[in-house]
DNA sequence: ACTATAGTTAACCATACGGTTAAGTATTGA
DNA sequence: TCAATACTTAACCGTATGGTTAACTATAGT
């Protein structure tokens, strides 16, 4: 193994990590955003959401281009799929023991 | 909205974070270990495996049980469920967005 | 009874997170 | 030119992560 994509995974998995962060990637999915837009909903200072795109930034899922003053942010997919893709992985095999387990007891009543 | 699972799913994310975590939840997903078995393959020292295991129980993605003096662990599927769905859920909409362009950049080459 | 094993808690340290206010850089528009 | 707007950086604070070693509790095996 020695995965590659581990630190990929530690810093997308962290930048969902917090409400703000994934608001603002909820309104993202509905088109493209300046920084100020995404803010609004927030009632938090502009520094801070500041970081908070930084670390959204950081970890992969979000990309930007200044536009005059203003940035216009937008999804980026790839790092959001590597991390669903971790997680559907394991998934089949719980659902594969819950499968399991169910028949189990069917048949062992 | 006013989000409760806004709490779990921070901690389910959170937890997702750390490679060691990801390795545990990993190898549990082929069966109940000890903390011991599950502290194996990593090389950090006892203390550390057990904030791991801590983390990974206040997100409730893991339940253990002792047995005389060795915890036997599992997966909980609840929140890691929970967590996918969140992903899932805007998934749909970024393919919705990445199909409609490619439909546009057919029908207007 | 003693010793080894499984695991935790306590105390400590360094670094990251999440917020603040204050100040700075560009850009826009009057 | 000047003031407002969009956004960032700097400096600071409190708390959480992630690791360590040392000491503790409880069970198991001899």
């Amino acid at each position: 193994m020695v995965n590659y994509s581990q630190r990929h995974l530690d810093l997308a998995f962290g930048a969902l990590a917090h409400p703000i962060r994934r608001g603002i990637l909820a309104r993202l999915s509905k088109g493209e955003a300046t920084v100020a837009e995404l803010a609004r909903p927030f009632k938090v200072s502009a520094p801070a959401i500041s970081k908070h795109m930084h670390i959204l930034e950081q970890a992969g899922l979000l990309s930007r281009t200044k536009h005059g003053r203003e940035h216009r942010c937008r999804l980026e997919q790839k790092r959001m799929k590597e991390a669903e893709a971790w997680i559907e992985r394991y998934r089949t095999f719980w659902n594969d023991r819950l499968d399991a387990l169910e028949r189990y007891l069917k048949e062992n009543p």
